[in-house]
DNA sequence: ACCGTTTTTTAGGCAAGCCTAAAAAACAAA
DNA sequence: TTTGTTTTTTAGGCTTGCCTAAAAAACGGT
């Protein structure tokens, strides 16, 4: 129905527009899209031709509800893929993101259906975020960044903020995974950095201020 | 590293010259990838450019030994997709085929290996035909067909020649799928039509010619 | 060898999706 | 409010992969 790079720039649209609302600018989604400014206003003009988008020249853009269901559902594959390739083929949580974004364009009504099932109707991907159900529903989740978190109060790690392969193997260095126990120690005011438990190895360690901006957690429950 | 399209026109000239040696003609390409012959010559200009395949003008098209190895790699992928759809989410054989040839093009140096792994390294496909393996080799099989094969002698189907969603579904309701096992009755010589047993069923059914003539069997094994 | 038919190539054009350079609009600050 | 800066759009061009119409080559029968 539509072609993935007019995908692309919906689910970057959708991206930017949960991030803060209001239009999207054609500068920010250049550079979500690692692209030019003018080869976006070209696909502005596309997409707003489609329907998928309302776009004002000088303004920004953004999506119909066409385009949402549009980008919404391309974000439900590509979770699901990721979820597929880390449970089922073994990948790496840090492998699978350039696999998804090929995969999530392979169109089929019942594909994606039939995956969800295989997998065991997954609601969160293996970073974290949460999957859209087949309606576009999001799984909610009250989660907060580590670095918001109180000292003592016993949290577990449910997703993160940066998806890059260095953080993630920084990750699986230090042992921490979705899952896993924290509780802060201490606080140090100088640079922000937190003195650690990390429960499922019994050990402390430090985490940066950048590691901790990176890290959602959630209270552990009893 | 390849386009869809290029990896499209590679796979298909790999099919007609296992069809017939010699080099594949302009019209043949055309009619196989369902397009004109003006876009043909495009093409296979530019993958002799690529030293994909060698391309004479008024003579035809033959794959370099990086021609073959791409098609086939990409025959694998189509290959193994169609596996995974089958067994492990559930698709009818006369469904797959489509997305299988969405599902080829995703490239990753891994995903192919460990796609195989999970299915168990199937040696055929849900149609039976032969999956090439990590270095480009071919499973043999003396499979034939049956409207080749004499009176008397059981067999085994191991294959189909025809791959249209209406002659799957036609062997769905008739009751024969990879592995039943028939025995030819009478060949009737007015229209070569064929009355056989089915063993599964413990039941005679009559085969037309056109249908002998896109089912393989290969000897059953006592 | 010639001629009509079929096949193939050439010529020219189009849409998608990208680019750079230049113009225009919006913004910000004095 | 004027001016300098940033952002965005316009203009023009490129490649890929298609197309149709016309020209050219190859083929087949006499
Ligand atoms: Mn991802
Ligand atoms: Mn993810
Ligand atoms: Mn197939
Ligand atoms: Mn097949």
């Amino acid at each position: 129905m539509y072609t993935s790079s007019e995908e692309n720039y919906l689910k970057a649209i959708l991206k930017l527009s949960q991030k803060e609302d209001g239009p999207v600018s054609t500068g920010a989604l250049a550079a979500e899209m690692q692209t030019t400014a003018p080869s976006v206003t070209d696909m502005l003009r596309r997409l707003s031709e489609k329907q998928l988008a309302t776009y004002e020249k000088y303004y920004g853009v953004q999506l119909t509800a066409e385009g949402v269901r549009v980008a919404t559902a391309l974000v439900r594959r590509h979770r699901l893929w990721e979820v597929f390739l880390t449970q089922k083929l073994g990948f790496a949580w840090d492998a699978v993101h350039d696999m998804a974004e090929q995969l999530e364009h392979v169109q089929h009504p019942e594909l994606v259906e039939r995956l969800d099932a295989f997998l065991g109707y997954p609601r969160f991907d293996p970073h974290g975020d949460p999957i859209p159900d087949a309606k576009g529903q999001w799984p909610q989740r009250q989660r907060q960044l580590l670095s918001a978190t109180a000292v003592g109060s016993p949290v577990v790690v449910v997703g993160v903020d940066d998806h890059s392969a260095a953080f993630l193997q920084y990750l699986d260095r230090t042992g921490i995974g979705l899952g896993a126990h924290l509780t802060i120690l201490e606080r140090i005011e100088y640079d922000h950095s937190l003195n650690v438990r990390l429960l499922e190895q019994n050990r402390d360690l430090t985490l940066s201020d950048k590691v901790a901006h990176s890290l959602f957690v959630e209270p552990a429950r009893e």
